[in-house]
DNA sequence: CGGATTTGACCGGCGC
DNA sequence: GCGCCGGTCAAATCCG
């Protein structure tokens, strides 16, 4: 197991950590309770660890931990486009194998600072699921076993390193899996955009 | 016109 | 050592 930090013990106990993961990086991602209205989409999250996670994400294999997130439609994304079938079960799990490599870069952030990785599926048409980051696409591959190519994006704050990987399951080409690389630096847009209100109510109030 | 996407080339690690 | 494979770069193209 390299690249990650598994929250290995949790996961027996049908419970899953992130470890490494800012709360901002949680709210954005999936599970905030902002807005907890429109479309819910099933997201399981997937930590892959030591052994388990050997299954590639082609080879959907139940692979390490999985955790039926089921988290309704939130996020700063609050006018995501995802839509789902409303399928709230979790789904195969696949790990991300990506472990190293890349052009210098890849390098870079291993010498000693891993960049924390974790991976979700969602279960939804869209490719892309708002998180409220923006993201430029930087490259597409065809990769092994999997009908669906992979495409990969940056963050475009330009402080910020993160990466994200989108692929599609090759079994079940309604689920997408996201697979996320490293920690944003900045607050997420929509989400300060969404919790200005509140702070702005929150130093008045303070004030008095 | 500026930013995002597309797409083929290139690079580097790993397995054989 | 070589080929395969995944990840990244960068020029061309697209789009608002």
């Amino acid at each position: 197991m390299d690249g990650l930090e598994a929250a290995a013990g949790d996961q027996q106990h049908g419970r899953l950590l992130i470890p490494q993961l800012p709360a901002a990086y949680l709210a954005s991602s999936s599970m905030a309770a902002l807005s907890p209205a429109g479309d819910d989409w099933a997201a399981s999250l997937i930590l892959p660890d030591g052994g388990s996670a050997a299954a590639g994400v082609g080879e959907d294999d139940l692979g390490g931990g999985v955790m039926a997130a089921a988290a309704e439609e939130s996020s700063c994304g609050g006018s995501s486009t995802v839509t789902s079938s409303g399928v709230t079960e979790a789904a195969a799990a696949a790990a991300a194998t990506t472990t190293r490599r890349g052009r210098g870069n890849g390098k870079k952030a291993g010498g000693g600072g891993r960049t924390p990785r974790f991976a979700f599926h969602t279960r939804s048409e869209n490719d892309i699921l708002d998180d409220g980051y923006r993201w430029r696409k930087y490259g597409q591959k065809a990769v092994k076993n999997s009908d669906f190519p992979r495409s990969y994006y940056r963050c475009t704050h330009h402080t910020c390193n993160v990466k994200k990987q989108v692929q599609r399951l090759a079994k079940d080409r309604g689920i997408v899996v996201t697979t996320y690389e490293g920690v944003h630096n900045h607050p997420c847009e929509k989400l300060m955009e969404a919790l200005s209100p509140i702070l702005r109510q929150l130093q008045l109030l303070s004030q008095l």
